[in-house]
RNA sequence: GGACGCUUAGCUCAGUUGGUUAGAGCACCUGCUUCACACGCAGGGGGUCACUGGUUCGAGUCCAGUAGCGUCCACCA
């Protein structure tokens, strides 16, 4: 075994483990029946994307749940993959191409997906070796990509599938048009955001009544040419007299408008009335439909004005067309007043541009199986954490609208509808959408393609990750299936993802799942997984969301240069409590790597502690311990570790991932590190403890590392070959980590009952130790400093520290400990073990020494009178617990004894 | 307009079913190169648990309301 070098040297760990790793195919998952699978798919990151902080979090976790189910002796798949994010990924190769200032419209629709599969082949995926660096564990020879032939082919499957059952249809309809990418969107690509602006007052003359006028409000007078009609409110008195006239538009080509009554119009809002352009606004689409009005377009996809805006503002980009509509009405007098407004606009989520509402064909998905996702999750087939998300996933459910898929792109699936040739695509009819002979739907198309012509638009990105936990084990060729163990690793355990992909992503897998998966099977068997995780979203020290354009967010490849792949993700998980947004704090990650430090110091303590024995099996070291020769300590330490054994199984269960990294921290460092490792000390001096000792060392950090591989893999992996507590050949994820009551049997089986009481009494003197630590302290002694203590005890108190007597002088610094009557003038502490002296080397301060005994007897007199208090109460004596009431009798007792003793003390200096 | 979340030490946050004097990390102060670790050890200071009421013997914890911050949903031009 190699010695244990003084620092840790993590780059060159992690390296050689992970090279390790993928040589033996450690991630590689297989089918092995009468072993529970355990199965995760990666949230696929954009192909264009760069790892984040939001990445490191969310693929930590993931790979936590994975490994640590390795540990618990499953077969488990983490299947990893990219997107090929359709919009992101065109317009980075479209930027590209303008800097030779070209547009894809130059290189033509072939040429132009010949380079981005390039620019993919080249620069795509690079966050896959990134979380390789992590240390993800994925099963790396299932990688794949949303465009793979396989995975595209299965998307297909899917639109011809859904056509086929009426489910998709081509519609012309109101949809959010970008004019920056132009394309359309489905809803939830738009953000709403506040805008100030202004309200422009226009008034509309009425034709048979010069002079007369009708007011509208709009924060868009540009569309004023687009206007087909003013409404009103059908019950409003105001305007009973006007509806059926008509008026002037007061912009863009002359027309007059009818006045109309529609319930839709609110009477509150300015005088009442409303203008209405069913080309550029939704509420008036839907208005114009009730009334057979014909929507004037006036804007062109680009955001442009048409000719139909008239000739003067025709041109014009779509802001500076507002204010040339707005001087118009000015110079005519229709602007009868401009007022400070803010209102909320619709923004494309990639773009950021404003959208446009728009009437367009475009295809539609009315969403399958919406009633059976609503009951997988109100039913608890699929469970959320935190539970929260699923009022918000049922409330979308509630109000689900069918869902723009098409896109006017070029990257991505290509929907699979051919044309006859010669169709005018504008205006085709139900009927000619069935026929056969002039459209046709199949996922390879004609076999003649001659004489026919293929849908332009590509599908929505989402549209094709949202079989991805189907389709990435193989969905839905047969022989794939097969292959990938679809049957076993279906439905996948645990999704791990952002609640901000809720609806984007969760939603359809589920439906898409449950529609597919099974055909016929009860939901559990449908359902795409089983738990949904929700982590938080991480946020600068401001609170801000970390992006690119702000550059707030750390490069996490430089945080795994500084502090480790495994300082950066104890660190990460530690700051990550369940849903919380998280604030990025770079000094958590330190202390991550402080955690690092400080267990492997640990570990090189055990080896130079002694000699290495068996260590091979949790039963081999228990052949070691003898439980005859436990003192309080070794009862203390076992008993904390099952403790944390137990809590870390109840934290995966419930997915509390910073609890369990706490929970670790805490046993290792303040009570194994902290107090056990220093007890060691004085008995690894005799030779009849030392064994023992070290059995219980090994005991501890063997079981410690198998909890925390999971976080931090690479450093356990390395002290698990260090302190040979596996075979040679054997990662430590070949070992099986026992659980509580797995250890607490072996323990039974090797005639170990822990004494708690015992473990309770080292409590009380780590209680006596610390009093006497900060007794030296206080009086100015070095805590190295060898002092001579003095203790006045009783035979049973004496009898404790006697039996601990070498620990005690090592622990407290001291030279001596004797029993005697108290020195007056000395420093003095009253302790659960008696009253002590230390017996200072020079004169001491009494009138310190006195504050100091005021201070502590005043704090004592309140204690007392509190509780006291407490049991004078009659209804607290009759109503608390017993065991509530005994306890406080008990502390009563304690507290007495002890504001006596001080008193005694205090009395003693005059 | 609706829903959800948050408000605890200087900072960032824990606090499971109500029960001794509310915890951690960082920061701060004091002492220490003690033979695993200065990426460390020992000790210390620091909080009216946002506010108001209620339930209870007992509330950071449960209930109602208020305020501030945040997120999501929603067709008021």
């Amino acid at each position: 075994m190699a010695e244990i070098n003084k620092s840790y040297e993590a780059g060159e760990v992690e390296k050689r483990w992970y090279a390790a790793w993928l040589e033996k195919n450690a991630f590689s998952a297989r089918v092995e029946l009468g072993r529970e699978s355990y199965s995760i798919v990666i949230p696929p990151p954009n192909v264009t994307g760069v790892l984040t902080m939001g990445h490191v979090l969310n693929n930590t976790l993931q790979d936590i749940l994975v490994r640590r189910a390795r540990l618990e002796g499953k077969s488990a798949l983490w299947i990893p993959g990219t997107d090929h994010a359709g919009i992101a990924t065109q317009t980075v190769v479209e930027r590209e191409l303008r800097k030779e200032k070209k547009t894809r419209h130059d290189l033509g629709r072939e040429k132009f997906l010949a380079k981005v599969w390039a620019w993919r082949e080249e620069k795509g995926g690079i966050i896959l070796e990134q979380l390789r660096r992590l240390g993800a564990s994925c099963d790396w020879d299932r990688t794949q990509f949303t465009m793979d032939p396989a995975y595209s082919r299965a998307v297909l499957t899917v639109f011809v599938d859904l056509y086929r059952k009426g489910r998709i249809y081509r519609g012309k309809r109101m949809v959010n048009w970008c004019p920056g990418s132009l394309t359309a969107l489905s809803d939830e690509e738009v953000d709403m955001r506040p805008v100030k602006g202004l309200l422009y007052r226009v008034r509309y003359e009425l034709v048979d009544e010069p002079g007369a006028y009708i007011e509208v409000k709009t924060t868009r007078p540009e569309t004023i040419p687009g206007d087909v009609a003013v409404a009103v409110h059908p019950d409003d008195p105001r305007y009973q007299a006007w509806v059926g006239r008509k008026v002037r538009r007061p912009l863009g080509p002359a027309a007059d408008l009818p006045i109309i009554a529609d319930a839709a119009v609110d009477r509150e809002f300015g005088s009442g009335a409303l203008k209405i352009t069913p080309a550029h606004d939704r509420v008036d689409f839907e208005i114009g439909q009730r009334h057979g009005l014909v929507p004037v377009d006036v804007l062109n996809p680009d955001g442009t004005m048409n000719d139909f805006a008239g000739p003067v503002l025709a041109g014009l980009e779509r802001f500076a067309a507002r204010k040339k509509a707005a001087q118009l009405l000015k110079d005519s007098g229709a602007l009868v007043a401009e007022e400070a407004y803010e209102n909320n606009v619709g923004y494309s989520e990639r773009a950021g541009v404003p959208i446009e509402p728009r009437l367009a064909w475009q295809w539609w998905l009315r969403y399958p199986r919406v009633d059976e996702a609503k009951a997988a999750v109100s039913e608890g087939h699929i469970r959320f954490f935190p539970e929260r998300w699923t009022k918000v996933y049922l409330h979308w459910l509630d109000h689900i609208q069918d869902w723009c898929i098409s896109r006017q792109l070029w990257w991505g699936h290509r929907i699979p509808v051919w044309y006859r040739a010669g169709l005018d695509r504008e205006k085709l009819t139900e009927a000619d959408l069935g026929d056969p002979e002039k459209v046709h739907v199949s996922i390879d198309g004609p076999r003649d393609k001659t004489g026919w012509v293929q849908e332009d638009d590509v599908l929505d990105t989402w549209a094709s990750s949202w079989i991805w936990p189907l389709a990435t084990l193989g969905w839905p060729d047969e022989l794939a299936m097969a292959r990938a163990g679809f049957e076993y690793f279906y439905p996948t355990t645990t999704l791990v993802t952002g609640p901000d992909i809720i609806f984007f992503w969760v939603a359809r897998m589920i439906m898409a799942g449950l529609e597919f998966a099974r055909p016929g099977e009860p939901l559990m068997n449908c359902i795409p997984f089983k738990n949904v995780y929700f982590t938080g979203i991480i946020r600068d020290a401001q609170g801000r969301k970390m992006s690119k354009s702000l550059g707030n967010s750390p490069d996490p490849l430089d945080l795994i240069a500084k502090y480790g792949a495994d300082g950066l993700r104890f660190g990460i998980v530690s700051i990550a409590p369940q849903g919380q947004d998280i604030r990025f704090q770079e000094d958590r990650i330190e202390s991550g790597k402080n955690f690092c430090n400080k267990l492997w110091n640990a570990a090189r303590f055990r080896q130079m502690s002694g000699p290495m024995a068996d260590n091979a099996t949790l039963v081999a070291i228990y052949d070691r311990l003898r439980p005859q020769d436990f003192d309080g300590d070794d009862h203390a330490i076992l008993d904390r570790l099952l403790a944390t054994t137990r809590d870390l199984d109840r934290c995966f269960a419930d997915f509390e991932f910073s609890a369990a990294v706490q929970a670790i921290y805490g046993f290792f460092w303040n009570d194994f590190c902290d107090w056990y490792v220093e007890v060691s000390k004085t008995k690894l001096q005799s030779p009849a403890l030392r064994d023992n000792c070290l059995a219980i060392q090994d005991l501890v950090l063997r079981q410690t590392l198998l909890m925390l591989h999971p976080f931090i893999p690479f450093i356990t992996e390395e002290l698990w070959h260090l302190l040979g507590y596996g075979p040679a050949g054997q990662f430590i994820e070949d070992a099986r980590l026992s659980n509580a009551s797995q250890v607490t049997a072996v323990g039974t089986s090797h005639g170990l009952v822990l004494n708690t009481d015992a473990a309770a009494e080292v409590g009380r003197v780590k209680q006596t130790v610390s009093l006497l630590r900060a007794l030296k302290a206080e009086s100015g002694e070095a805590a190295s400093k060898q002092s001579v203590l003095v203790v006045e005890a009783a035979d049973r108190q004496w009898d404790a520290i006697e039996s601990n007597l070498p620990m005690l002088k090592r622990m407290l610094g001291a030279a001596g400990i004797t029993r005697g009557p108290l020195t007056p003038h000395a420093p003095a502490v009253v302790t659960a073990h008696g009253t002590w002296n230390l017996i200072p080397q020079q004169r001491g301060d009494p009138a310190a020494e006195k504050s100091r005994l005021a201070r502590e007897l005043e704090a004592l007199a309140k204690h007392v009178a509190g509780t006291q208090a407490r049991l004078a109460n009659e209804a607290f004596v009759s109503k608390a617990p017993p065991a509530v009431l005994e306890g406080a009798r008990k502390q009563l007792a304690e507290l007495q004894a002890k504001h006596a003793e001080v008193s005694r003390l205090l009395a003693a200096l005059g």
